[in-house]
DNA sequence: CAGTGGTCTAGACCACCAC
DNA sequence: TGGTGGTCTAGACCACTGC
C-alpha cells in the first residue's frame, strides 16, 4: 500500500528536520521521488505543495526544489519610547544582531520619493485622521491635507543575499520636508527623532497585523512561492494630538518571521 | 483554451466577493464546474484548495462546498493596564462588542483543570523563569517550582455556533490555588485582578506571534480544513519581581483574524 | 442508495534553465 | 538538448453524508 501524499510530506519533512537534506542543497526530482515511494509524479508534486507552503524549500522551475536556508526570524515590535528612537523607526538593531549571531550580515535599500499618490486605504488614514478607539487622543484641530503629498520611504532588506522584509514608510510632506526624513540617513534616533524635532513627536501607535496573498512585485521581490503568504504590519504612528505622522506597511514572508510584542503597564 | 486553476479560482473568488454565491450557501459541485469550465475535475479541486487555503469556503466531504459565513474578525491586543483589568485576561469586552454589532452572540466554555503536565516548552518558561530581553525585570529572587504543577483554564469561544478561538491559560500552582482563578467565572477584573490579589500583579507582557499548522484537536474544533493555518499568540505575563505569573496560549484560525496593537509611550 | 469530495494514476505537453 | 517543475486529463476507487 503506497502512501499518500500527507505522509509524503510528512517524511519529507522528517528527513529536513533531521538534516538528511541539508539546508541549500538540491531534494531528488520529483520523478525521483515518486519512483522512491512508488506514487505518481503528481503525488509527489502535491506533497511538495505543503512544504512550499510551509516554507521548508524553495521550488525554481527547470532547476530543482532547494532546501531552505534561514532558520526562523523574531521581529521585534519595540513599545517603548526609548528604543523607538533607538531603533530608528525599524527594527533595525535587534535584528541585525539576531541575524549576525547567526553569521548573516543585513543590509537596507531605502528609496525616497515624494508622491501625491498612495492607496486609497493609507490615504484615508491621513485624511480622516482619527485616532483609533475610544481612548485615544483627540482629533487634531489643525488638520491638514496631508493626503495630498507625502514623503515616501520604501526599504527593502536583507540577510546576506537573500531579501526578507518590505517596508514602506508614507510621512505628511508639510511635516517632512526639508528634514532629514528625506534623505537616504535620517541621522541620529532616525525618522522619530526627526519628526519629534518638527514638533510632532510619535507617542501614539497601533500596529495591524494580518496575512494575505502577496503582490505580484512583493512576490518577486521576496522571492516568494505562488503557496506562501506574508505578513503585513500596519503601523499609524500619532503625535499628542492624534494627528497621524507616520504610517508604514512591513511586508514580510509569513513562514520566516514570528512577530514579538513586549510591554510594561504604568505601575511596572 | 481553458482556464488554468489559477484563473479558475480568480473567477470563483470574484463570485464569492460578488455575492453571486452567499455566505452560508452551497457552491456548484466539483463535477459541475468542472463542466462549466470545460476542465478536468481534479483542476477544479485545485482551484478550490485555493479558497480553501484563504478561509474563503469549507468543505465537507460528502455534503459539498459552503461559502464563509463570518467576516474577518479583530483581535485587539490590549497594551494597557486599566484595560487589562478590565478586559478579564481576555480580549473579550472589545471582541464580544464587536459580534455583537454584526449579529453574533458570543460564548466560551471554561474547563479547569489542577495538573502536573504541560508542553515542555511551557514548563521551561516557568521553571527558567528569565524575563525576556535585557531590559525586562530581573529575575525571581524566590524562585519556585512553578512547572511541578499548574493551574489550567482551557477556553472554548464561540460567535454564535461558529468555533472561532481556543485560549488556553496557565498558573502556577501556588499562586493561583485557592483563588478565584480556579473558578469558571474569575469574578471582577478577572484573573488579573486575582493575581494582584495574591501579591503578583502582572507588569510586563509579551506576546509571540506565530503562524503554524494546526494541531489534530484544534484542527478538530475550529473546523479547520487541511489547508488552513492558525495564528498562535503566546503571551507571557510577568510580576515585578519578573517571575511568570501566567503563560497564555491563544489559537485562532489565521484566515478569520486580525491583530491589532496599540501603544503610548511614556510621554504621551 | 445517490451525491459529494479525497485521492490516485499514467501519460502527456509545456516553460524554463543550464550546459 | 536534457533535466526540472507546472499543469492538465480521463478514468478510477474510496469515504462520507443524507435520504
Amino acid at each position: 500500500m503506497p502512501l499518500g501524499y500527507h505522509a509524503i510530506a510528512g517524511e519529507l519533512r522528517a528527513r529536513i528536520e533531521r538534516g538528511q537534506y541539508e539546508p541549500g542543497s538540491r531534494l531528488p526530482a520529483e520523478d525521483a521521488l515518486a519512483r522512491e515511494f512508488t506514487v505518481s509524479r503528481q503525488t509527489v508534486n502535491k506533497a511538495l505543495l505543503r512544504l512550499r507552503a510551509e516554507g521548508l524549500i524553495r521550488v525554481e522551475r527547470g532547476v530543482g526544489t532547494t532546501v531552505r536556508e534561514l532558520p526562523m526570524l523574531e521581529s521585534h515590535r519595540i513599545t517603548r519610547q526609548q528604543a523607538q528612537r533607538r531603533e530608528a523607526g525599524n527594527a533595525r538593531g535587534a535584528f541585525q544582531a539576531e541575524l549576525a549571531e547567526l553569521g548573516y550580515e543585513t543590509r537596507s535599500e531605502v528609496e525616497i520619493t515624494r508622491e501625491l499618490r498612495a492607496p486609497a486605504h493609507i490615504l484615508g488614514i491621513f485624511v480622516t485622521d482619527e485616532p483609533p478607539e475610544g481612548q485615544g487622543p483627540k482629533r487634531d484641530p489643525q488638520r491638514t491635507d496631508i493626503g495630498h503629498q507625502a514623503v515616501i520611504r520604501a526599504r527593502k532588506m536583507y540577510a546576506g543575499d537573500v531579501p526578507v522584509q518590505l517596508a514602506t514608510g508614507w510621512y505628511p510632506a508639510d511635516i517632512a520636508q526639508g528634514t532629514a526624513i528625506e534623505d537616504q540617513d535620517t541621522g541620529p534616533g532616525g525618522t522619530y527623532s526627526r519628526l519629534a524635532e518638527a514638533g510632532h513627536a510619535a507617542v501614539h501607535f497601533s500596529e495591524r497585523v494580518t496575512l494575505r496573498m502577496p503582490a505580484e512585485d512583493e512576490a518577486g521581490f521576496l522571492r516568494l512561492d505562488t503557496e506562501q503568504r506574508v505578513i503585513e504590519v500596519e503601523r499609524v504612528a500619532r503625535n499628542t494630538r492624534g494627528r497621524a505622522v507616520e504610517v508604514n506597511v512591513i511586508v514580510m514572508p509569513a513562514h520566516q518571521w514570528r512577530l514579538v510584542y513586549e510591554w510594561t503597564t504604568e505601575e511596572g
